[in-house]
DNA sequence: CATTTCTTTGCAACTGACTGTCATCTGGCG
DNA sequence: CGCCAGATGACAGTCAGTTGCAAAGAAATG
């Protein structure tokens, strides 16, 4: 609790660094995704974001997204068949598994998989700018 | 020349045999599919399937699509930043390259990739019902 | 072939997920 | 504090795709 909001605190002053105003919708929807471990998208951003502050539009929500992924603050991603979900960037790069009943976005993350990627890139005479991997799946019944 | 269109006479049917009724519009764009090389989206199989028969319509190729997706018969790609791209169903599967500058798909296949993403999701209890892996590059220099 | 039945079509209106416009408001420097 | 470029809320517009409906057309049957 205690490490979120110092952490919070410290990734609006880096946005400041960076010449990001920080107004009081901006503050908000950063909380969210700073607390936050799913991978909500924009509307339950912005239903999260008026539950602080009933004032909050959804145009601000999806300009904000825009805005901190532009800046790599946070990654968008487009799964399969519904609208962007956004996370945090955190340093470490990692790959999706989507669990189709649920919707349950579980990370993870394969160098070897990275490394033949790269093979195959190169190969075809290519650099790689950066991919998606998506795994969609579903819960194995163990019995 | 004369393989593709002994294949497309296959190919209706096999679909009249699965219950699809052979229309106009339809066989059309069967045409169109089975004869190309690229990864065309909607709009750009509607431009093509105009220049045969004027009337036919996008919400009809919109359907086909849907129609022959559900089958099984065509492959839809939702590749980042633009509408739906198809390609006709051919019996390997294969993951794709893009070129982020020209658009262009370059298809590639890695059993080293496959077996590594099924030890991945038996690891997290998962059994995959189907994944995405899209590299998007950008031609190297060569020079 | 003609008839009948049921599907498919073209059109237009609609939807979901954003994006753009604009008058008003506000963060943060001076 | 006062200022003002940049941000906001409200809402119209866009883009890709979907849907309702009356008319047209497959294909099974007579």
């Amino acid at each position: 609790m205690k490490r979120q909001a110092v952490r919070r605190v410290d990734y609006e002053k880096e946005l400041r660094r960076r010449g990001v105003r920080i107004t009081r919708p901006r503050r908000i929807i950063l909380g969210i995704l700073s607390e936050t471990e799913d991978h909500p998208d924009a509307l339950e951003i912005f239903r999260r974001a008026v539950a602080v502050d009933s004032s909050i539009s959804l145009s601000t929500v999806y300009r904000t997204m825009k805005l901190l992924g532009d800046l790599g603050a946070i990654h968008r991603h487009a799964f399969e068949g519904g609208p962007s979900r956004f996370e945090h960037a955190t340093g470490d790069h990692h790959d999706h598994l989507i669990d189709i009943e649920s919707g349950d976005v579980i990370e993870f993350k394969s160098d070897r998989i990275e490394q033949l990627q790269n093979e195959i890139a190169l190969a075809l005479g290519y650099d790689i700018v950066h991919h998606r991997l998506e795994l969609y799946g579903r819960k194995r019944r163990t019995g």
